[in-house]
DNA sequence: CTCTTGTTCTATTTACTGTAGAACAGTTGT
DNA sequence: ACAACTGTTCTACAGTAAATAGAACAAGAG
């Protein structure tokens, strides 16, 4: 699992490590039941403070990605990989709204937007090579 | 033109305001030159400040998706409805992978994925009924 | 000449981000 | 029993972003 953080993108590097650890979700690096570094450890091997990863962990949390358990430790939720509520659908929706209406001012055809789309995940998955 | 504003949303408002904008290009609303109404007018009609009517100006100005013309007034760019540059296709596939990486745990198959687009799409096109 | 335009400036308040250090209480391994 | 580690909680601080507010400026429009 490796961590990349940007210091000086416009993302938050709370939202960065979150991101990535999402993805080590999806590619199946992180199976549910997984083990996350305690926040201390991870703090320090990304060189960034404790709270901060808290605050990715707790990020998580909400989303039900992971499971935090007090004086134990920090594990991929078990049911992390599951159907998408009704609720979750339509947060998605509402996240992809603004990026497709400028995809169409710029006129990314369907198609094309199905091909960067199944590039990415492609992208996503290839992180578990 | 309608725009609506959900002054308690996570979304900053400016750019609440400016994704509306954006879609009103999208769906034809908003031709290229269209005039858009002055920063006072419109912070006026919409019961917010005039400074952040103006940041999602410069917001859309920088997306190059209006022209601010000093003393005269703001329009939508007259190259608004283009072909995206490569920089412009990466920055898209940026801001669409961690909402894919959570589609992928969520078992959002393809398939899926592609109607939720559609669906989407329409709606932003809706807005021109 | 007057009104309107976007710009620029200062100012204030609020919230978010990130770091920092300390203390607490329960878990784990020896 | 002991030491190390866990997530939690608390205060504190600095920096930045968001949003509002008011004022002034210079140039275009009628």
């Amino acid at each position: 699992m490796f961590i990349e953080i940007e210091p000086q993108s416009a993302v938050p590097i709370y939202l960065q490590l979150a991101n990535q650890i999402m993805e080590g979700v999806a590619n199946g690096q992180l199976p549910p039941g997984s083990p996350l570094p305690s926040g201390r450890a991870f703090a320090a091997d990304l060189g960034m403070n404790m709270h901060t990863v808290n605050k990715a962990y707790h990020y998580l949390e909400e989303k039900k990605m992971i499971e935090i358990i007090p004086k134990k430790g920090v594990f991929i939720h078990s049911n992390a990989l599951r159907k998408a509520t009704e609720e979750e659908k339509q947060r998605i929706e509402q996240e992809l709204r603004p990026i497709l209406a400028e995809a169409i001012c710029l006129q990314l055809e369907k198609e094309e937007m199905e091909k960067m789309i199944e590039r990415t995940i492609r992208n996503i998955q290839e992180g578990a090579k």
